[in-house]
DNA sequence: GGCAAACCATGATATAGGTCAATCTGTCAC
DNA sequence: GTGACAGATTGACCTATATCATGGTTTGCC
């Protein structure tokens, strides 16, 4: 009744094995007990998800219909063109968003991290496929219940609705980046928009994470691998950035860093 | 009481002298007197657009925060960085939406037309500008008090967030054209989505209607003016294309623009 | 600790599409 | 009908980035 499994289509593509065990306590050893106990209760991503519009009654609801999984790099989450038939809210590791050409071509349309949300451009099928970029963590929802959840909660509704209209907001920055700017604006814009997201959550906006490959970060920006590596390395020389170990960087001048994503 | 002017700064921008007349006949010599009257019920592109969900009582409560408008080619609607005190929907003519560089770069992000819905990705300020294509004509109603609607109406919210899914999958698609297609390829997807849309609104699909310049269509799809140029002329010869008197193109075959659409 | 498999960097060369420039066409005002 | 202006087309040339090729570096695995 707690923890519910809703199909498996996507348990089999997404390593079971690697479930967190930190879920079973709802299902076995610890009974669940209320809202504390829940796994909800303790989730750090939850403010700044969807779920953070939720009181403590209604995350009981959301857990109800909630699975967590782990998936590690390259696993497939969801495939274009399958039933739409789950949505995602991650909350831990990095996940990419990617369309593909008949010939192999391909276009990273995003990538979500801690507290992003996976579906809400749902048709009938999957319009993108996603794939875990290192290790990262989710829940998982059935989108039959999880729709049934916005209808009983209308903030929830309003809550989507936020996070779609930012979401196309970020989409048309990403037109611009894609139809109209240089190698090296693509990619400073890329490392503001990092450091931007670094300094929401806490962090320190001056030293970001770069989890994905340059590939990826080519695909995303409509750029080849080599030249990503090679407009790195411009920067470097620039002394606009420094790379660290653990695929970190330190950015030595944001506002420069500004001024260069626009060209300006 | 029924049309009420909820503000100045867009009429000042978008030629007052164009006022629809045929909306003065609600202000003055005909009495408003129900739904029959009303112009939405007249509204041609009602069923497709968002209030389309609405039944005659709410659309009733719709009118009354409604102004219709009309610009010509090149007025300004909305200016990326102002105040987001407006939304609008596209009743007829064509509209471009579009975010500049400082210097002067410009990425159109989306064509709107007929039944379409402009204000959705709303924050405080308008993320980008919107001007008019051709002539255009548009419903415009003040923000607060669409959004009290949405309060009042929760299946607007709904359609509003269906709206909004199906425009974020259609970014999504664009990134993928501005990422990694190559002239021709954008050049047939974006005759391919004219010629859809037309048939969506019972059009014939083989000959479309191009009321941008090729300006426009570059802005749009990451090209300068020559090359689409250049691009149309290879695919007329190819005999892909027809072009018609009054910017009109014929397709010869969709299924072979589909194909080169996609690279396949 | 060493091997394999990714991943990354960098050099040489190719090319799609950009830039610059000239001409053509259509449209509108008068 | 004519002049003027905006938009479209076409050509010649250029350049930013892709492509191809090689070697280096990291990561993970036994």
């Amino acid at each position: 009744m707690i923890a519910e499994n809703d199909g498996i289509s996507l348990m089999s593509r997404c390593a079971p094995k690697n479930a967190l065990n930190d879920f079973d306590v709802l299902g076995s050893p610890l009974k669940y007990e209320g809202p504390l106990d829940n796994p909800c209760a303790a989730c750090e991503v939850r403010e700044m998800s969807i779920c953070g519009v939720l009181d403590k009654d209604e995350i009981e609801e959301f857990v109800k219909i909630l699975t967590r999984q782990t998936c590690t790099a390259h696993d497939p989450i969801i495939d274009e063109g399958e039933p739409a038939d789950f949505v995602f809210n991650v909350t831990g590791g990095a996940v990419k968003l990617f369309k593909l050409l008949p010939d192999g071509r391909r276009q990273i349309t995003g990538f979500l991290f801690e507290g992003d949300f996976l579906g809400i451009a749902m048709n009938d099928t999957y319009s993108y496929s996603a794939e875990a970029v290192g290790d990262a963590h989710m829940c998982r929802f059935n989108r039959r219940k999880f729709e049934a959840l916005l209808d009983r909660f209308p903030k929830l509704e309003r809550r989507l609705l936020g996070m779609a209209s930012n979401e196309l907001a970020q989409a048309q920055d990403q037109m611009l980046l894609l139809g109209r700017k240089t190698a090296r604006e693509k990619l400073c814009t890329f490392l503001l928009s990092l450091s931007r997201r670094s300094e929401k959550r806490g962090y320190d906006p001056s030293v970001i994470s770069v989890p994905m490959s340059r590939n990826d970060i080519g695909d995303y920006l409509g750029l080849t691998t080599e030249t990503v590596s090679r407009t790195f390395t411009n920067l470097k020389k620039d002394g606009v950035i420094r790379l660290l170990e653990g695929n970190r960087v330190k950015i030595n001048d944001a506002e420069q860093l500004q001024d260069l994503a626009e060209g300006a």
